[in-house]
DNA sequence: GAAGATGTAATCAAAATGATTCTATGGTAG
DNA sequence: CTACCATAGAATCATTTTGATTACATCTTC
């Protein structure tokens, strides 16, 4: 008996078998029944299969009336441990699979800004269908506005979600935030070939960042062991158009000399070379050509 | 023929047929078949069920082989849009639906931290099956120590997953980074009353936050906005364990009288009375009694 | 107008699932 | 201690779901 021979539905049994024992450290028939909204019988079966292709990964303990993961436990599915916590955290609600409870012990971080389903799906399709999209957007500089965009990709800057878009106002690639659109509609022609993600300069040119722990830091090894830094140095290549968002997320001090350590910088760029010709620095800590504001905040467009 | 008759597997795939309309605007059969692995016929099967309960949703375009949404959609399956937006950056790795290509359009924020497996699994069983782990710690003060801790929660602040967990050694609750972990095993005894979640008193002790947009900005609609702010005040209840990497994370301006422009701020702490007693408030920009230090940043235990 | 891709529909066999029955284990209440 | 209860395993059989095949329809492309 092999996994790979087993038909999806039971596969999903399977993994989530796994994942409870690995998670919880134990798992029980009805847990799957009431996952799975399946039947005695069938759920006996699973675990009978799973018994087969992993006899060391569990035992059923009468005295708690749940199979407990034995100490040889060896996952039979990846679990990556992220989308774990955030799917616990969330309820695994990603809509596919089922919602579930959201954990009680799992927190993930607060989210203040959240886009609404409308807005995302329509930012969805227009991309994947490469229309433009006409909106009525509101800017902090010039208020609501009707506009043209073009959307070519959806990105989380650690605050919030904005769309990367051609607009045809400004004639050039621009951030937008999800929150702010009041309205959209897709348009029913074609795009042109300077609005598309390939000729998005910012967006495809690659920047390689060296983070490395802030020198004012007595005890480094510890901020090594959060980045997983090798030698004491964190590689990133990252799209010149998000860097500035990364930068300031991770309060990296990008002064010349390191020297924004009152502001309690964990890290510090390197390779400040490498932001040469990228905009949206306005966001990096201490990063200016004549040193004087040290976070100069949101960058926001229109 | 109604949803809930459905059985399991079939509901998935009109989720997957429901989801695909909604953000990408169309999904063929042989979409279907790719994710599920299934067969051609019951494909076609699913599509007709899909059509009878929402005739109004799609139609089948030959011009590109598949079907598209139709002008009138409407929704089957609630599809939470944060979580859409991270399983598609992640390409829906919760380890129990099936792994998938993560999305080229979709980009959640890039985390620098990643816990470890054997960690979080370690921590998830310590606290669901309510044992004290002994583990080696590298903190910040101390450098690599063993210990015996008693965790009750996972976190993230924004940064980084840590652990709410009873310290035997400071006798108190404190919070360990996943990463700083060099190896943990479970206990094999009960928990004593006075280190369970319950008794976590900062844990336990909600806050009321009151933010308001910055009032240094000038058009703070658009904030109010992205923040869904009613009456221009975002109302929070946060536990006050939690309550400074709220503020950090948020950059929320907690001076006496929101002075902390220059660090571009683009929220204020309306209510600051509500900080009164809570701890951890070196992480709150602004936040001191003697009004020195703006962000003193990163706050380490151990 | 023919070829090719995609989808519909119907049919039948194969596989998965649900329901039922009987047995075993160990905790709990009396 | 014993009886009872909840949980789990195993075997059986009916039911449902799925897979494979076939014949046919639609539309695009050449």
């Amino acid at each position: 008996m092999e996994l790979a021979q087993l038909n999806h539905a039971q596969r999903e049994r399977l993994a989530f078998i796994d994942f409870n024992l690995n998670y919880f450290g134990q798992v029980a028939r009805a847990d799957l029944i009431q996952r799975f909204h399946t039947g005695l019988a069938s759920a006996t079966r699973d675990f009978s299969v799973y018994r087969e292709l992993a006899p060391e990964n569990l035992a059923l303990n009468h005295k708690v009336k749940s199979y407990i993961r034995k100490e040889g436990f060896k996952p039979l599915f990846d679990h990556d441990p992220e989308s774990v916590l955030a799917g616990l955290a969330r309820g695994f609600g990603d809509g596919l699979s089922h919602l579930i409870e959201p954990s009680e012990v799992c927190f993930d971080a607060m989210r203040l800004v959240h886009p609404n389903t409308k807005v995302i799906s329509g930012l969805m399709r227009a991309i994947s269908q490469e229309k433009p999209l006409k909106c009525r957007y509101v800017s902090i500089s010039s208020g609501e506005l009707s506009r043209v965009i073009v959307p070519h990709s959806i990105v989380n800057n650690g605050h919030r979600w904005h769309v990367r878009a051609f607009d045809r106002k400004k004639s050039d690639f621009r951030d937008f935030i999800c929150t702010r659109f009041k309205s959209l509609s897709l348009l029913d022609e074609k795009i042109c070939a300077n609005e598309t993600r390939k000729s998005d300069k910012h967006w495809n040119r690659i920047v390689d960042i060296q983070l490395v722990p802030h020198p004012s830091l007595a005890h480094s090894e510890a901020i090594a062991l959060d980045y997983g830094m090798d030698d004491g140095v964190l590689c990133l290549e990252v799209r010149a158009a998000l860097v500035g968002y990364l930068l300031r997320q991770w309060n990296v001090d990008c002064s010349e000399r390191s020297t924004l350590n009152t502001q309690g910088c964990q890290l510090a760029l390197k390779n400040i070379g490498a932001l040469y010709g990228v905009t949206n620095l306005e966001l990096a800590p201490g990063y200016s050509s004549d040193q004087t504001v040290a976070f100069k905040g949101e960058f926001n467009h229109g």
